[in-house]
DNA sequence: TTGTACGCGTTATCAG
DNA sequence: CTGATAACGCGTACAA
C-alpha cells in the first residue's frame, strides 16, 4: 500500500487534514508546520492519490479526447499528431491530464464518451472534430458537460464554444489569389462533406467565384475522402472533363499529394499544366514536388487554445461561451503559377 | 449531484451492496432481484462512478500512454497515430480507457509518469519508444509497476515484457536483397542513436555487410534525425563521397521521402542510378515518386498487442514477461533495382 | 492556526 | 441469497 496522508501526519505531528491543507497550500498554516510537513512527505516519498482526491473533491483534473473513428482515414491525417500536442502543452500548463477515448464505429466512440463523462473520469471534454450530425455533441450538450468542439460546430454556433480557423475567408482568399493570377477555371476537391469544414470550405470557394462573376460550374466540384486515394479519382474525373481546369483548390494537403501524383502519372505539370493550392500546411507539403502552396491553420494553436478555453470554463462555470478563431496564412510555394493559355492535354 | 448506487438501491427495495453485486453480475444474486435491480438503473439511467470504483476497488481500468518529447520530431511521425489506433483497438477490446502524457522535456514527461503512477490515475503503462538510457523505464522498474515497452528495452531485455520487430534480422534482409540484386556499394542512413531501434537496424545493416564480405565504410553510415531535413543532409554527404553508394537503406521513410526529393533536386534518378529501400510502409510510402520499397513492421499491430499483454500483466501479475515480436514484411514497390553500371552524377 | 468528524460512491467482509 | 458496516484516501465544514 502506498503512502498515504496518515502516514505523513504522523511522521509530522499533526492531523491529516493539516497536512491535506498543506498540500492545497493554504495560508491559514503556519510556516512552521508547512515546511514540517513538507519534510515529512519528502522523507517519504508521498504522491498524493488523484483518485481519492477527485472523489472527494468531485473533480478530475483531467480533460477528455475525443478522436473521430479509428478506421476513419482522416484519423492518419498529420492534423492529428500537431493538435494533439497543442492540446497537451495547453492541458500541462494547467497540469491537467489526458483521458482519451477512440473506437471503430461511432457507437463506440459514443460510449467511450458516456463513460469518460458519467464514470466522472474527467471534468471537460474536447471534441478534436465537427461533423454534421454528431451524437457525442449533442449528448455533451443536454448533459450540460464543459466541452469544447475544435472546428466549427454544425447548429447552434453562438452556444458552443469552439476554436476554429475562418475556414470560409480562407478559402475565398486563396480562390481569389488563384483568380488573381489569371485563373479562370477552378476546380474545389473537397474532403467528407459529413465534415463541417468541408462545407465551409466549400463556401469560401463559390462566394470568390460569384464575386467575381465567374460560373459556378458543378462538374469542377468533387468530394472525396480526406486522403490520397481521394485525391487520384478526383483528377481523373476532373481532367477528362471538356474544359478542364487550370487551377484546383485542394480541401487538404494529404489529399494535394495524391492530386500530385495522378497529376505525374498522367504527365500533367504542376505548376506550368495546372495549379494547386492546398489546406493545412503539414510538414508534407514542403516535400512533395513540387512543393505545395497551402494555407497554414495553426493546427498546434488549434490545440493549445481548445485545451486552455476547455479548463477555463471548468474552473470557472460561468464562463461566457467563445469563439476563438486562429488565424490562417497563405503559404506560398512553387504549386501555382499564371494558367497555362493554350495547353492540349 | 449524479445519480448513485445508493438511489437505485432505494428505487429497488434493496441494499446498496445488492445493486453493487449486480453491477459485478454477481452469480449469487437471485434473477428476480437483478431483474428489479437493472429496470430500477435503467429507470433512474444510473452510470457507475469509475472514480469510487477505482478507490474501492483500488484499481482504475485505465492504462498510461508515455509518449516521446513532443517536441521531438519523432512525435510527428505517422508511426504514432497508427500505433495509438492499435492500443486503442487493444484496451477498447478489455474495456480499458486510455490515460496519455506528454511534455516538451524528458522531465515533465518523466514528471507525468509519476503522477499518472503514485496518483493511482492508471493499473499499467506502456512505453511508445524505447531509448537508450530512460529514466522513466528505470523508474517503472524500481517501483515493480506494470509496463509494456514498445520497441526493443536497451537493458534487461529479458526482464521486461515487450513488443518488438526483429528490427536486426529485418535489416539484415533488406540488405541481403540489396547485395543480392548486385548492388556492393551500400549505405546506411539511420535515425537518432539514442533510439534503440537505430542500434538494431545498424546491427543488421553492418552483419549482412559483413557475410558478404563486403567492405563496412564508416563514410557509408550516417545519422540524422528521424525526418527529412535529416535525409536530405545525408544524402549531399553521401552523393560527394569518391565511391558514392548505388543503394541506400534508409531506416524510416519519412527520411526516405527527404531522401528522395535531395535525389530528384540533384538529378539523380531513383532507382535507375540509385536504390532505395526503407522502413515502416506508412502510408506516405507508396505516394512518393517514385513509390518506396518499404518494410513493413505491423505498426497497428505493436500497438495492439502491446495493449493486450499490458492488460494481461496487470490482471495477473505473476503473468511471466513476454517477448512479442511481430512480423515484418518486405513491400517491394519502385524504388530498388540492378545496380548502374557505370554513371557519373 | 490546527484538529475532529463526516462525506464522496464503491467494493468487500462478515453476518444473517 | 441479501443486508449492514467498514474501508479506500482525501477535502472541508465546524469546533476548538
Amino acid at each position: 500500500m502506498a503512502i498515504t496522508i496518515k502516514d505523513v501526519a504522523r511522521l509530522a505531528n499533526v492531523a491529516p487534514s493539516t497536512v491535506s491543507r498543506v498540500i492545497a497550500n493554504s495560508p491559514r498554516i503556519s510556516e512552521k508546520t508547512k515546511e514540517k510537513v513538507r519534510e515529512a512527505m519528502e522523507e517519504l516519498g508521498y504522491h498524493p492519490n488523484f483518485i481519492a482526491r477527485s472523489l472527494a473533491s468531485q473533480s478530475t483534473q483531467a480533460i477528455g479526447l475525443v478522436m473521430p473513428s479509428s478506421t476513419d482515414k482522416v484519423f492518419q491525417n498529420p492534423f492529428f499528431p500537431t493538435v494533439l500536442r497543442g492540446i497537451s502543452e495547453g492541458a500541462n500548463e494547467k497540469q491537467y491530464a489526458l483521458h482519451m477515448t477512440t473506437g471503430k464505429t461511432e457507437d463506440e466512440i459514443f460510449d467511450g464518451v458516456v463513460q469518460m463523462v458519467q464514470g466522472g473520469r474527467v471534468d471537460g471534454v474536447v471534441l478534436l472534430y465537427s461533423k454534421v450530425e454528431d451524437k457525442v455533441l449533442t449528448y455533451l450538450q443536454k448533459r450540460e458537460f464543459p466541452f469544447v468542439v475544435i472546428g466549427k460546430p454544425f447548429k447552434h454556433v453562438e452556444e458552443i464554444t469552439h476554436v476554429d480557423n475562418d475556414n470560409f475567408r480562407a478559402t475565398k482568399e486563396v480562390t481569389e489569389y488563384l483568380i488573381n493570377l489569371g485563373h479562370e477555371a477552378i476546380a474545389f476537391i473537397g474532403g467528407d462533406l459529413n465534415l463541417v469544414v468541408t462545407v465551409e470550405r466549400l463556401l469560401g470557394y463559390e462566394k470568390a467565384l460569384r464575386d467575381f462573376n465567374l460560373p459556378l460550374k458543378q462538374e469542377y466540384i468533387i468530394h472525396e475522402e480526406f486522403l490520397r486515394e481521394g485525391g487520384q479519382g478526383a483528377v481523373k474525373e476532373l481532367l477528362s472533363l471538356e474544359q478542364p481546369p487550370t487551377a484546383l483548390v485542394v480541401a487538404d494537403d494529404l489529399m494535394a499529394l495524391g492530386v500530385l501524383n495522378t497529376l505525374d502519372e498522367m504527365g500533367v505539370s504542376v505548376p506550368d499544366d495546372i495549379s494547386i493550392v492546398s489546406f493545412n500546411n503539414v510538414m508534407l507539403s514542403e516535400m512533395s514536388r513540387p512543393p505545395l502552396t497551402s494555407v497554414d491553420i495553426g493546427i498546434f494553436d488549434l490545440g493549445f487554445e481548445a485545451a486552455k478555453s476547455l479548463i477555463q470554463k471548468v474552473e470557472n462555470p460561468k464562463e461566457p461561451v467563445k469563439r476563438i478563431i486562429i488565424q490562417h496564412q497563405l503559404i506560398k510555394r512553387l504549386s501555382c503559377e499564371v494558367p497555362c493559355q493554350n495547353k492540349n492535354y
